[in-house]
DNA sequence: GTCTTCATGTCGGAT
DNA sequence: ATCCGACGTGAAGAC
């Protein structure tokens, strides 16, 4: 057994909660696999009968119950929750709760096969390219491809509708309120962008021409409809340039 | 070593070859321990510096790699994709891919701490309460939660806009279109109900007046505003009765 | 804390 | 396959 790597086969209970305790002192990530079920109350509440499952105890607290599909857990405990192993009526249980809002998670295992705690303090950061930052920075370094003329004049402009993404000004002078996506729209955006615009022409002078320019790789039907039904515009544009 | 349950520590890549490729031929779920590098080419693209770390193999196809803090995986790939194993210049690396949209991840590991397969069908349904659905079952059980005389027509009536969650009719023979939210609401939930009636005043005949009611827990002071601006309501319920 | 919006959102249901 | 909206959405940034 390595430095900082506890692993159980088929652990009792009394086995199973030293592993989670030395995890837990040492900050290491703990996996547990078995049978178990699991009760949720909090935000909605939830039960989940008798199954076989991975669950994941992170030094932060979050807990996560992950079955045999899906990418997401099937439950779960957000990063700050506390959580406290014991044995109980001869059953390994994890209870994890916070406050604020009341929230309990309690798994509780009919039969343990495997518990491991391993060290997984991590230096690195994610670098992402793609996102509707990546969108926005290649407008501001060429707002031609908006519209020739295009300038811009602020970024997350404040409106009392919310946070503009690019506030700027067309060779006619009218304001040009630009909302950015970096996938395929629905109607969400096209409202969201309205909101935008309503909110500016209320408080610019009378007068001022606001025009709304949604940003997107491409819209749906529906998002077309409404853009028109709203005088508002499209321009396609993916966050990187197409290869 | 249990039927259908797979271990190794320290593995070298040989080791770990063996473990996934027999996991994959019998369903199992895989978890891998250790130090690797993550590189992410899709829908968006990201890297990751070396750094220890969780993997996790589905037999559905899902991959999830998680580190020391947060509820989110740092990287992942979703269900039905199909993965590789190999062993390349020494080191262990997993391939993940799918095409539609075409995406690719790559965990490539300097370093196995642990390896193991373990064997999760899980034939329970999560019973989730307090829901949307409750909400709207709550009201339609006793519409009068709304306001008195309310009278419910039908649910996920079809707009051009969408399917509005409950359409009825109040004590005036007004049409009354309500849009449920399981929690409190900002200006999102406020124009989405606003997109309904906009579509349900084009749609029906002129001169019938239609309400738009916002049901929620609370909402938020910019929702207020909108939906004054809108000429919108708001009925404070919960998807469960209060205890 | 609350509010707002982004996300490789994911997921399910309907067309 | 696309579209649409719910989700115990989660996570980040602003206030």
């Amino acid at each position: 057994m390595t430095e900082n790597l506890l692993t159980a086969v088929a652990p009792d209970g009394e086995e199973a909660l030293a592993l989670v305790e030395a995890s837990e002192e040492r900050g290491l990530l703990c996996t547990l696999f078995g049978r178990c079920r699991v009760v949720y109350d909090g935000r909605a509440s939830s039960r989940l009968d008798p199954g076989d499952r991975l669950v994941v105890l992170k030094p932060d607290g979050t807990v996560l119950v992950h079955t045999d599909g899906g990418q997401q857990p099937v439950n779960w405990q957000p990063p700050g929750c506390t959580h406290e192993a014991a044995v109980e009526d001869g059953e390994f249980v994890v209870r994890s709760h916070r406050s604020s809002p009341s929230e309990e998670l309690v798994v509780r295992f009919e039969r343990l096969r495997h518990a491991t705690a391993y060290d997984v303090t991590d230096p690195a950061e994610l670098a992402l390219t793609g996102t509707e930052e990546d969108l926005r920075q290649r407008i501001l370094d060429d707002p031609e491809l908006l519209e020739p003329g295009f300038e811009p004049r602020a970024t997350e402009r404040e409106t009392p509708a919310g946070a503009v993404d690019i506030y700027g000004e067309d060779t006619d002078g009218n304001v040009v309120v630009v909302e950015l996506k970096r996938r395929r729209v629905g109607p969400d955006a096209v409202s969201q962008l309205n909101r935008y615009v309503e909110a500016l022409v209320r408080d610019l002078h009378a007068g001022t021409t606001v025009r709304g320019v949604l940003v997107a790789p491409s819209v749906t039907d529906t998002a077309t409809q409404l853009l028109a039904e709203r005088d508002l515009e499209f321009v396609s544009l993916t966050p990187a340039p197409d290869t």
